[in-house]
RNA sequence: GGUCCCAUCGUCUAGCCUGGCCUAGGACGGAGCCCUCUCAAGGCUCAGACACGGGUUCAAAUCCCGUUGGGACCA
């Protein structure tokens, strides 16, 4: 059998989105499987709409997100020269003729076929004049099968059938000299030996005017797989209007390439009921007969849970470097510098089942910088009043009778005062809690404290201690 | 307008090909309870769907036909 090949093929007309990354993902997932070939192919033909930022962008998006291509990237206008080629080849060989119909003529003869409830494809005027070669401006015309049908077995869909009298002669070159979509799309899926083109399933239309012209150029015709479309919440297509949809934004929303990975892999796929994969098992178990027919709708909530869900379960250190760039970006790039890594590891562990993103986390996180705390005000007026000064003295003392910091003594010293003193456990907790970290909510308090270190711990405790004293009754 | 695609909880989906195990399962989100030093996480429970109508069959979410509704492409 001969090695799979596939491809992703986006125009540079903006950032690389959500929708372009699950096709390149389900492609890349395929040639990983079958330890095929992964193609990377920029559209940039439509010169008027494409920039270098955007094949910068697509480039950034797909290596953050981890999908390695093995080819590529090729470029769509490196490859001109190309597409005239087998233009005049198909000319040529007498599958395509030259058509100087004017674009009012057109326009009119359209409108004409209309009124008479005709369907508005090309006459076919210029097919029967045989032009050898035009004098002014002429569009080269592919000649479409006119009679019966083109079956397509589709990866996804199934056996789909069009009736080869619906597909005009599509023009493959125009006037100006430019390859139209649908001619490039098969000369470079056909020269760069493409075995199988997923795309999304607004293609699906385009393939009985693509396979004829495989046909004509006498390369073998690849199989086809058409993905459904990702919809936003009101079931249009997923767009700026319904929130982010560029793949960069999710990284600096404080998302893990490997959450998206898996998100976007569950829109439209599935293998039982298992929510959670691995790359490695998503390579194992990936195959096109569990992908899903109908479009799907992109949930947020959904991809937020599956954040939370890789942040908790995902190994700490990996975690502390992708929070490091996030950390610098908030403006605690001295205070990363000074700690090791082994302890912004231990700083994941504390809060990791609090928080939903990486920039949460930068927010949950800013407290264990520093000597000192800022104070939530309505925590520290709530919590470190007067009322409560004696009782953190006593602690205070308690612990500093503590020559190093043991997680358990600790809190064995903690507790022993509370049921001397008494009171619930809450009642000293909460102002000990603003204290070291100067807020009412908090990881449990002697993670804190054994994260904050025996001298930091005692020197928060001695400013909350003088804040509350100082506290009005 | 023509052609094509699609249709299970609000959402993602399992089941459909190979009818019976489906009083339709899981996940997100929602509600409630438990746990608890706060906030979370976690555990348990509840509400919630086979678009509609015909067939075929002893039996249909599952097969067939139609209707409706969405969508894509061509203009």
């Amino acid at each position: 059998m001969t090695q799979v090949r596939v491809r992703f093929a986006p125009s540079p007309t903006g950032f690389l989105h959500i929708g372009g990354v699950r096709t390149a993902l389900f492609n890349w997932l395929f040639a990983r499987r079958q330890r095929g070939v992964f193609i990377l192919r920029i559209e940039d033909t439509d010169q008027s709409r494409s920039t270098d930022e955007s094949i910068q962008a697509i480039i950034e998006g797909m290596k953050w997100v981890g999908l390695d291509w093995d080819e590529g990237p090729f470029r769509q206008t490196e490859r001109m020269e190309l597409y005239r080629r087998y233009a005049m080849k198909l000319f040529e060989t007498g599958h395509a003729y030259w058509c100087v119909c004017k674009a009012e003529e057109l326009e009119a003869r359209r409108k004409e076929a209309e009124t008479k409830g005709l369907s508005p494809r090309y006459d076919g005027r210029c097919r029967h004049l045989t032009i050898a070669r035009p004098a002014g401006d002429a569009a080269l015309r592919f000649k479409a099968p006119q009679e019966g049908q083109t079956v397509i077995d589709d990866l996804i869909k199934g056996k789909v059938v069009f009736d080869n009298t619906v597909v005009d002669d599509l023009i493959i070159l125009r006037s100006n000299g430019y390859p139209t979509y649908n001619f490039s799309v098969v000369v470079d899926d056909a020269l760069m030996g493409v075995t199988h083109v997923v795309r999304g399933d607004d293609h699906l239309t385009n393939t009985p005017r693509q396979i004829p012209i495989f046909e004509a150029l006498g390369f073998a015709v690849p199989r086809f797989g058409h993905l459904p479309m990702i919809l936003g919440a009101d079931k249009t297509r997923l767009s700026k209007r319904h929130g982010a949809t560029s793949i960069m934004a999710y990284r600096d929303m404080g998302y893990l390439p490997d959450a998206m990975v898996n998100y976007l892999v569950r829109l439209g796929w599935s293998h039982g009921d298992q929510e959670i994969f691995s790359r490695q098992e998503l390579i194992e178990k990936f195959s096109w007969d569990h992908v899903q027919k109908s479009a799907a709708i992109f949930n947020p909530d959904k991809l937020l849970w599956m954040n939370a869900e890789y942040i908790r379960t995902g190994s700490p250190h990996q975690v502390a470097q992708a929070l490091v760039p996030l950390l610098k970006h908030a403006g605690l790039g001295k205070e990363v510098e000074a700690v090791s890594h082994e302890w912004l590891a231990q700083l994941v562990v504390l809060v990791k089942e609090r928080v939903k993103t990486l920039v949460e986390m930068v927010e949950w996180v800013k407290p264990y910088f520093g000597q000192d705390v800022e104070f939530e005000a309505e925590a520290a007026k709530k919590f470190l009043t007067p009322a409560v000064a004696p009782l953190l003295r006593k602690l205070l003392s308690r612990f500093e009778a503590f020559p190093s910091l043991s997680k358990p003594r600790w809190e064995e010293s903690f507790k022993k005062l509370v049921e001397e003193e008494g009171i619930k456990m809450g009642v000293l907790a909460q102002p000990v809690r603003v204290a070291l970290t100067g807020r009412a909510a908090s990881p449990g308090l002697f993670e804190v404290m054994e994260v904050l270190g025996r001298e930091r711990t005692l020197h928060r405790l001695r400013t909350g201690i003088g804040r509350a004293e100082a506290g009005q009754a």
